[in-house]
RNA sequence: GGGCUCAUAGUCCAGGUCGGUUAUGACGUCGCCCUUACACGGCGAAGAUCCGGGGUUCAAAUCCCCGUGGGCCCA
């Protein structure tokens, strides 16, 4: 008997002509009804090349979800987006172009940053396309599009008018030479030399003294307390007691903090506005109160006394003469200190304090908590990253940025007042460039506005996907039907920021939760564990990978490596020899494609047994799809297929299938099995590989796609997974027995079946030869 | 610096909640074998101080404590 099928391996090329027809016969097309299964699919952002390796397996998972809920007979809707907002594309484009985003005309800059996207953009569509991703491409967004950004602008026109904005001083990193703020992801450190300088503190009602060393003595002026650790014995019984200041004279608290290093100085820090980060953040941890010492102009502010009008480094060599002069200077040593400096200007920085916007998250996070209590995470483990996050909020959330791509905050300032003035909501405004909508001063009635030229927080934009993807505000209908949303799959490492912003956005805007389930994954390393990146050389990029290797074995890998919710490796030889179990696969399928379909047979022990040990594979991969870990069903499946299926099952009833010795009732119940086993499998595998099930599907059992077929459900037969113990210990002794004696496969050899086998005497009899 | 998380053969991974056979499977390596689905295969073999130290216990990969190293986020 000829096989139907004639070639000897899986061939990736078919994949094309696969893509070709799903796209040609829209089987995933989406039309809302009463009940859908809405994924808020994460927009990935293009940064540059190569995508990450690890992003294009997170999206095959993805996938692997929307054809899962598919197959249990949910009607899917499965958005795809790109996120093109934010400061990477910015210093992308920097960076291409050997320009700087200030000094280039910002409608031209922004044209740049577009083209690169749209660049970047493209490279990751193709790769998601490539992968078989069963999203919606034909209506994707993209998150700086006017639709949505004027969703973006909207609900912010929204809150504001709720009271939910307001403006506050907050630290920035301020880059004196080229005089703007820039972000942290600009900042890099240098060793530079520096004075560390010891200074005489008094305690105060006593006439003890702490020595304390600074890089920065200028900021005494702005020094609010001193720590020291709580482990230091030294300090111990001085905790509590107000310490003079030397020079201001101010009195300050000495407390105990971790941050205090016991061997750095005298152990005892000075906490000022602000030396460094570790200052910014004591003052948030500590609620200081700021003292501004040092103004946008580059010097000390008034308050620094007799030092006023210096730049900091002039007065930190006056302060340390001073210091000496009055007996209040210890020591300076010189030391090469890890100073932060701008990537542009390679000057230090200095942390000033700066108006920003920001959106009120405090009060909020008892009801988040509560939010996060009724969804459910898979694994359950990372709800306890948005647990300790919430629990840690000590700040409402500054969202105002200064940089250019971005969307723009729809605010005008009255040129006379100052009178903040927002439009209506519903457009997409651009404040730098736009005449403002209002025509008169609410306050003061003039008629002359300044726009503002900040934009948001890019996380701004991506907390609203899930009412952008439900048309929230623009297709009523619409959006009550999908949202809330059912799943949202993301990233391990952005609970803090997009699922956390998401939950508090939407349910400022709707009171309710975004989606009923969050499914959590972890993130992609290289082969020896150290994270990938271009810098360091260990980048893989995905795009080659697939089109060699072909999607399927990409998404088995990613599915058969990654164990859901933990960070895992990624190595091409290790995706490489995937490849051999759809080989293997395919020539399973390869041989019973030499025999008929039929729908019944007399069944067997053998069969009996190989269709209970295929219900507990039924069983097992309900369990993994059930909580979308695509781990459980790939291990299992593999296991049963080469190592019970092909190895045992299939050797024992060739003989049979093919008729040899056995009558055509029990060849019958042979074949029977071996289909139904097949197309179960290949209805198990579908969702994790749906090239290679698609195709053997169509050459073997229907017309119609695989992915139109409901997922097969356990019917709890006995457990005989002892009798494939027994079976595969008999064969293995048996083929052991002939190796020994040096004889063929083929040839009979005497060997006794055990009693415990003997329903499945007459299969192992044929299968060995056995005499 | 803080929080979370991980550590099992050359490599990846299972087992760990609930302590108890010979620690699962795959990749790779080595040997033999073309047996009519498959050499991208079959059979077999070697390969693990279960990260280190301490504790609990009759018994620890598993539970507890202390380290070390990796990862992520925050600072």
């Amino acid at each position: 008997m000829e096989p139907k099928i004639s070639e000897k391996a899986w061939n990736p090329e078919l994949e094309k002509k696969i893509l070709r027809q799903w796209e040609e016969e829209k089987i995933y097309d989406f039309t809302p009804q009463e009940d859908n299964y809405t994924i808020d699919t994460p927009p990935p952002y293009p940064s540059g090349r190569p995508w990450h390796i690890g992003a294009a397996a997170h999206y095959s998972q993805i996938d692997m979800i929307a054809r899962t809920a598919r197959m249990a007979g949910k009607n899917v809707y499965f958005p795809i987006g790109i996120d093109r907002n934010g400061l990477p594309v910015e210093l992308y484009t920097e960076k291409k172009h050997k320009i700087r985003m200030r000094e280039t005309e910002r409608g031209e800059f922004l044209n740049l940053c577009r083209e690169a996207l749209d660049d970047l953009e493209a490279e990751m569509i193709l790769i998601m396309k490539s992968l078989g991703i069963s999203g919606d491409f034909a209506h994707y967004y993209r998150t700086d599009s006017k639709e949505y950004r004027a969703l973006t602008q909207s609900t912010f026109i929204e809150l504001w008018k709720k009271g939910q904005v307001y403006l506050a001083n907050r630290p920035n990193n301020y880059d004196w030479v080229s005089g703007t703020t820039i972000a942290d992801a600009e900042i890099m450190y240098e060793d530079l030399a520096t004075k560390l300088v010891y200074m005489k503190f008094r305690i105060k009602d006593t006439d003890k003294e702490i020595i304390i060393a600074s890089t920065r003595p200028e900021l005494l002026c702005a020094c609010r307390t001193i720590i020291v650790n709580p482990d230091d014995e030294r300090y111990s019984e001085y905790i509590g007691n107000k310490i003079i200041v030397p020079i201001t004279n101010a009195e300050v608290e000495l407390r105990t903090h971790h941050s205090a290093q016991q061997e750095f100085g005298s152990g005892a820090v000075m906490v000022c506005s602000y030396g460094d980060q570790n200052d910014v953040a004591l003052f948030r941890e500590l609620e200081l109160e700021e003292i501004v010492a040092i103004g946008l102009d580059g010097r000390m502010t008034e308050v620094a006394g007799e030092y006023a009008g210096l730049k900091p480094k002039q007065a930190r060599t006056k302060i340390i003469e001073d210091l000496e002069t009055g007996g209040l200077l210890d020591k300076v040593e010189d030391i090469v200190h890890r100073t932060p400096v701008s990537e542009r200007s390679k000057t230090p920085i200095e942390i000033i304090p700066m108006e920003e916007y920001y959106l009120k998250q405090k009060d909020a996070v008892e009801k988040i908590k509560k939010l996060g209590q009724e969804i459910t995470f898979h694994p359950s483990m990372h709800k306890q990253i948005l647990m300790n996050w919430l629990e840690s909020i000590n700040i409402d959330w500054p969202i105002s940025r200064r940089r250019y791509y971005g969307t723009e905050i729809p605010i005008w300032y009255c040129k006379d007042c100052s009178e903040p003035h927002v439009p209506e909501p519903g457009k997409y405004y651009r404040p730098w460039e736009e005449k403002c909508p209002i025509s008169n001063c609410t306050k003061c009635n003039s008629t002359e506005f300044v726009g503002e030229e900040r934009t948001f927080d890019t996380w701004m934009d991506s907390s609203v996907s899930p009412l952008f993807i439900s048309k929230f505000n623009r297709d009523d209908e619409f959006f009550n039907k999908v949202y809330p949303a059912s799943i949202r799959p993301q990233a391990k490492d952005i609970v803090r920021t997009w699922l956390y912003y998401t939950l508090l956005r939407c349910e400022q805007l709707t009171g309710e939760k975004p989606w009923s389930e969050a499914w959590i994954m972890g993130y992609g390393l290289d082969e020896k564990g150290m994270k990938m990146s271009k810098s360091k050389g260990n980048a893989i990029d995905p795009l080659p990978v697939i089109e060699k290797l072909g999607a399927d074995t990409f998404r088995f890998w990613s599915a058969s490596e990654i164990n859901h919710g933990y960070d895992f490796r990624c190595n091409e030889q290790k995706i490489e020899s995937t490849k051999k179990f759809l080989s293997k696969l395919w020539n399973v399928s390869r041989f019973l494609s030499s025999f008929p379909v039929i729908e019944s047979g007399k069944l067997s022990a053998s069969d009996e047994w190989i269709l209970a040990e295929l219900d507990k594979l039924v069983k097992e991969c309900k369990k993994g799809y059930d909580v979308y870990n695509f781990f459980i069903p790939a291990i299992a499946i593999r296991e049963f297929t080469w190592n019970v299926f092909a190895a045992h099952y299939i050797e024992m009833v060739k003989a049979r299938a093919y008729g040899i010795e056995f009558s055509d009732e029990e060849r019958d119940g042979a074949i029977f099995t071996l289909h139904k086993t097949l197309s179960t499998i290949l209805k198990l595998l579908a969702p994790i590989a749906p090239f290679i099930t698609e195709h053997l599907w169509k050459e073997l059992y229907s017309k119609d796609s695989i992915h139109k077929e409901k997922q097969v459900i356990p019917e709890n037969k006995e457990d005989k997974s002892n009798i494939t113990k027994e079976i595969s210990e008999f064969n293995s002794k048996v083929w052991n027995e002939k190796k020994s004696h040096n004889l063929s496969l083929k040839d009979s050899i005497k060997i006794d079946i055990p009693e415990s086998l003997s329903e499945f005497k007459k299969d192992l009899k044929s299968m060995h030869n056995l005499e």
